[in-house]
DNA sequence: GTGAAAGCGCTAACAG
DNA sequence: CTGTTAGCGCTTTCAC
């Protein structure tokens, strides 16, 4: 099987072996070369002629021929050491570094040893191949988080959150940056691009599921409908709830003529809270609610609340919006039609994003806790990995009284 | 060498061979065993006893005794279909078949053939094994980025712009939730957990940098001192250009008084700025500045802006702010003290954050393109990887100016 | 208590 | 045009 040429360790000659011509080096001239650069090369090893002779004439820019992405071979400057170079300074096998390393060592390897591996791997300065480990674990420790755009702070504290458990429990999160709007992903590779062992996501990025599901990873959905069966696990905020307290919240205050700026996205989340506006309000007669769709911008909120507040007949005394900067949105745009936040109009938001208390008056809204989210959907996940069952949540929500809502003029 | 037993393909009976019971049962149960769970055992293969036994009583939860992170070991419903099992289906080797998925066949493998192997890997549901092509090549097309907690809009933009061209080279990229406030990185591991090939850093992650240059890989800083020659490149904002501009708007309205509320942060990019403003103002007699430190958030700009605004002597006419979440602050401080925003007092921030146009008034601030400068930084560590000069970038920066600032009262 | 060996799934050189 | 082969660096048995 002519393997024996390498294991010899002859072509990783640090600074003995200078010896051992390859017996048959003109056959494995080539070879060598490119097992030599693939290997980071350690050694002081002046590559021999045949490896730039390998690369093709100039040794340059080849790729354009093959549309590939381009190089990315960098001259990684310093060249990584492996954990055979660890057992060759330690004076023990690369198996028992391997041991040291994973701290499986205990009753198998003298704590004598032990030290010199960890004395040897601090002075080369090793770090284990991940690459290399993930391989043969056949799991990478590492989970996908499935979000819309993280410029939205809802779900970049989702990610801290996420991150936060990820961290604790030695996995690394990968983001995908579910497409703004629709349509599945434009790169089905993309969700390739590391090994994964499991996958988080909102409901928001809903659509990029289906481009991702492929592989049939584990699957735990946040804040979306727990009927959907093929998941893992679903990790919820109990919003209607949320949405009966601010609605309850109002109605103390006097107000019965309501419109609600609703979230433009087709999502679990946010049917649950138009329909828990309804219910609430069914409930209490002489009530008014019209539905204005927006789109999750300030801009979007304040032309939805524009159009609310100038639609013929009795004009709405309180907005009620499915998020903070839909809510921004309302209160610029009361303002620019004269009325004044809350005497006029009052306005509630939804999730309490540092820019509820950024404007003024601060908003009245509802506090998701979106780390905790975050936190629980990790957590669920590990527990689905582990084979462990993961507990169902529904995430407690709180109303927030602050300054955008108070007794009704009408 | 006795490897033949599996290289006949004996053991991943999909749904022939379910003969050839081993030859050496006995020695290589544990082995054979251990083989199948590690490859996401493809075949219908009821794992023979010794499965079971090889993990120890009970099967279920060790790892208790040491302390290891829980096992991940997860039922991968989808067992993965590796490149060999596509080259069984479609009837040729795996070479051929690695070629094929490569896009690296023309000219070397018939269409016919090509075609076959795609449909058997779509068949199959096939994706790369990307640990193991990440082991080939030596690297894994991942960079790392160190950044600020992405709860703040500009760094979630930043990376929204690196993930963008990231992922138009094909790269991935990985997010280092450097510590909040200072210190270096809790877990130095944490940079391990993927192969990486570069990384990009914010000025303000600078603390975690430390723990992060192990292994010295190409470093990208981003809106830092150009001076520091460890980084293989430098990506600025002309930020003192921006402070310039923001000071000619206020002093052309006429103010004088200024106070600079100024990011308690020691970075780069905010030295920068107090030297700017205050050699723009030295150019100017009759000016005055003094500056108030302020974290980063709306609260620490309010207090700070209180100070400012009620300390003894002539009140400033004029708040210059480091950031429009100070800048949010600010005003709230002005009006809290019963002073209008612009009347009594302008207020500027910097970054032009979604927030600067949802609060009202809407702020005047300095533009960072920040998505810009992330694409930038990642293009940049993209030509360093690829043995290209990175082009060195101060990318401009531009005064907007909105509600906030008006004509000096004094 | 330590070492030898096999092999995870892939790529690329080379032989046919 | 296709197949054979070596081996990336690691983990884990099993033999000593």
């Amino acid at each position: 099987m002519g393997a024996q040429d390498d294991d010899s360790g002859a072509p990783r000659q640090r600074d003995g072996d200078p010896d051992r011509t390859p017996p048959d080096e003109a056959t494995a001239g080539r070879q060598g070369a490119e097992r030599a650069r693939a290997r980071n090369n350690n050694g002081t090893g002046t590559v021999p002629q045949a490896d730039a002779a390998a690369d093709g004439p100039g040794g340059g820019s080849r790729d354009h021929t093959t549309g590939r992405w381009p190089s990315i071979r960098g001259p990684r400057t310093g060249a990584r050491a492996t954990s055979r170079d660890v057992a060759r300074v330690a004076g023990v096998s690369q198996a028992t570094v391997s041991l040291v390393m994973g701290e499986k060592w205990r009753g198998r390897v003298s704590e004598r040893t032990a030290e010199a591996v960890r004395s040897a791997a601090r002075s080369l300065g090793y770090r284990p191949n991940l690459a290399a480990r993930n391989l043969r674990l056949g799991r990478a420790r590492t989970a996908l988080l499935v979000v819309p755009a993280l410029t939205n702070e809802f779900f970049a504290r989702v990610h801290t959150g996420a991150a936060r458990v990820a961290a604790e429990h030695g996995v690394g999160v990968l983001l995908y940056p579910s497409p703004e709007g629709v349509g599945p992903a434009r790169d089905p590779f993309a969700s390739a691009r590391a090994t994964l062992d499991g996958i988080i996501a909102s409901s928001m990025a809903a659509d990029a599921l289906a481009a991702i599901r492929e592989g049939g990873l584990p699957l735990v959905m946040l804040d979306s409908d727990p009927q959907r069966a093929e998941t893992a696990a679903t990790v919820n905020f109990d919003v209607a709830e949320g949405m009966r307290q601010v609605t309850e919240h109002l109605l103390a205050l006097g107000h019965r003529r309501f419109t609600h700026l609703a979230a433009d996205v087709d999502s679990w989340t946010f049917h649950v809270r138009a329909r828990a506006l309804a219910d609430a309000l069914r409930r209490v007669p002489g009530t008014e609610l019209h539905t204005e769709p927006a789109a999750l911008a300030v801009a979007d909120g304040l032309r939805a609340a524009e159009r609310a507040l100038t639609r013929p007949g009795a004009r709405p005394t309180a907005l009620i919006c499915d998020d903070d900067i839909l809510a921004a949105g309302a209160c610029k745009a009361a303002r620019r039609l004269g009325l004044r936040v809350p005497d006029d109009v009052s306005v509630t938001g939804f999730d309490d994003l540092s820019l509820a208390t950024a404007v003024e008056p601060e908003l009245t809204t509802v506090r998701l806790p979106a780390e905790a989210v975050g936190e629980a959907g990790m957590r669920a996940l590990l527990a689905v990995l582990d084979d462990r069952p993961a507990a169902a949540h529904a995430l407690p929500v709180e109303l927030v009284v602050r300054g955008s809502t108070s007794n009704s003029p009408g």
